[in-house]
Formats: C-alpha cells, structure tokens, sequence
DNA sequence: TTAAAGTTTCAAAATTCTTTGAAAGAACTG
DNA sequence: CAGTTCTTTCAAAGAATTTTGAAACTTTAA
C-alpha cells in the first residue's frame, strides 16, 4: 500500500491538470493554471523548488511561471522570518483574480485594435463614395463599434460583476450611427 | 497613384489583422479571425480562393480553416446558382457568435474539468482524515464548487444575455458545503 | 570579503502548432 | 463516361512557443 501522501499528491495534480486544461483553454499557458492549483490546494506558502518537484518543472520555468503569475495578480511572494528563499501562495479570491484577468488582457489589445480599426475606417472614407466603399465603411465602422461596446461592457462588469448585453443586437439592425451614439449615453 | 481598390484592400487588411488579434486573444487562431473579418466587410459570399488570394493563404489552410468556422457557426456555406465553386459569408449576428462560441467551449471541457476534479475529490476522501487532508478536500471541493458556478453562470449569460457574479464572494468566504447547497434554489 | 544558497536569464533543445502544396477525392458538364 | 473544376486531406516543412539547465547574478550570513 502506498503511503497517504502519494495518494494526496496524485489527487493534487488531478486537480492541478483539470485546471491547467481550464485555464489554457482561456488562452493561458497549461503550467501556470497547474502551479496556481497546488499553490491553492497546499494553502500554505510553498518555495518555487517544492512547486518544481511536484509538477517536475525546471528551475528557470519555475521562476518564469512565478512571475508570470505574479503580473496576473493571482499568485504572492511571501517571505518567512528566518527562511533565506522565497516562498509562494496563491490568490483565492476567485473574482479578484477574474476581474484582473480581464482588466489587463484587455489593456494589452484595446489601444492598438481601435487604432488599426480607426485608420481603415479612414481610409475608406478617403476614396470615392461608391456604393461598395460605403458598405465596406459601415461594416469597418461596425465593428469598431462592437469593440467599444465589448470593452463597455467589460469595464462594467469589472466594476459591478453584472453585465448586460442586451444591446448587443443593436449592432445588427441599427444603422451604425445611431448605436454609436447611444454609447455615452 | 495607387487605384482605389488597393486602399479598400489595405483597410480589408488592416482591420482583419486588427480583429485576427482580438480572437488571437481569446485563444483562436489569428487567421480564423481574418477571413472572418474579410468575409464581414464584403458584406456578400465570396469564394475560397477569393480569400485566400486577399490573405494571403493556400488553399489547404483555406480549407481547414473555412471548415472550423463554420463549427462555430460564425461562417456560412452558401451556394450560388449557375456556380461550380462554394462561396462564403460571415455570420453578421455578434451576439449569436458570441453565445454559439461561449456554449461550445464550454461543452469542449466541462464534462472532463468536473469528472478529474471528483476523482480528485474522491481520493482524498478515501485518505484518513488528517487536519492536512481535510484542508485539502476543502480546496479542491471548492474549486469544483467554482468550477460549476462559473458553468451555471455562462449558461445563464447564453441564455439571458446577463451575467450577475455577485454570489462569487461566497466561493471564498463561506464554508464550501453552504455555497454549494445553494445552487439548486 | 568570501562562501553558500537561492533566483533569474537566456541560448539551445524540445515540443507543439500552423501552413503548405501535391495528391486524392467529389461534383458537375458535355 | 471522360474531362474539368473545385475541395479536402495529410505528410512534411516551417514557425512559434515552451522548457531546460548552466551560467550569471543577487542576497544573506559568517
């Protein structure tokens, strides 16, 4: 008979593996939704060469993944009084860690994908008005709209945890200058 | 002087690339989001090779790539009368995408996230009750707890188009049989 | 200051993902 | 039916991502 710990660690990387599979599908690499699992199951702080061996990840993937974790707000540094390394725990608040996650996923794309959407809508407003230029201009100018109404939306639910994307039809069947309008609103 | 056409076809470009990264983000593969993107500002069908041509793409990836939007739903296949060749058009509906592409994730892992995390479960449950055995069930128990709440709520937001994650609080603060008792009421 | 312990960096290796293009397969046409 | 056109498949190539592990760096303690 193997001894308990074995059977505790096995059920910790089930957990962990699970997990890691949730959160890659998020767009997230495998290893940092495992290391953030056994730091939650373990509850207590754990050294990055502890996490190392039971996930067996190399050294310099461990110290990547911690800091990785770390930017995302979802895993701490925590040092203990008279340990020389530095230990680890993980963020349990679930809606802490969503709303972080989202706020700065969308910080990284927002700016650069108006932008780009912004400067093709230009140009299509610098040519002729011909019927096919006008339609490429409001499908261009709809989506530029759609990104705004999705980034809305997720700053309100980033405040609030509600969100409500009722509107979100308007997209479709209004002519796009009324919905953009409407966003201030 | 360049010819009108050419400026339509760099804005094309411009805003695909744009939208391509937004999906990119959200765990796609860029190219899904620009030939979608191409397909939405033509407004009507276009053909494969059409696509590629404009992207860029050989015909092999065209056709893989056409194959899984359509799994999602976001690309229709539309035949033309007289026409040898398939053409293409763009779902227009974001909401409907939105909730199409929500439900399938979802559908992809849920089962198999829930199934490892009650064997999990389950093996620590058959260990003698240690207080560190005990503490990790609880974890694990409430990661399965988060696990299905965040399902109930995504199905909920699919259906109504509103989320509410207000009772997300209850994941940390409350002892993890009250929190998943109350799904059901 | 030196040694020890621990962490980070980064080039190379390994792995995984994506694309290509040729061949096979369908579907239509005359 | 044979030829033509178009689509799909899939093995190999190419690209991108992830991991490793050794060297460099940092911190602490004596």
């Amino acid at each position: 008979m193997s001894p308990p710990n074995d059977i505790q660690r096995q059920a910790e990387l089930l957990a962990a593996d699970a997990i890691g599979d949730v959160i890659e599908h998020w767009g997230f690499r495998r290893v940092l939704g495992r290391i953030w699992t056994v730091l939650f199951i373990a509850g207590g702080a754990l050294s990055a060469a502890e996490i190392g061996e039971r996930l067996q990840v190399s050294s310099g993937a461990m110290s990547m993944s911690l800091t990785e974790l770390q930017r995302w707000g979802v895993v701490r540094r925590v040092w203990k009084p008279g340990e020389r390394k530095e230990f680890f725990e993980a963020e349990t608040d679930f809606w802490k860690m969503i709303s972080k996650v989202f706020a700065e996923r969308e910080r990284l794309i927002a700016d650069s994908v108006r932008e780009r959407l912004e400067r093709a809508s230009a140009l299509l407003e610098g040519l002729p008005p011909t019927d096919a230029t006008r339609f490429s201009l409001d499908r261009v100018e709809r989506l530029l709209s759609f990104v705004i109404v999705a980034q809305t939306a997720l700053d309100g639910f980033i405040k609030s945890r509600t969100v409500d994307f009722s509107r979100f039809g308007d997209l479709v069947r209004f002519p796009i200058r009324a919905v953009r309008s409407r966003r201030g609103a």
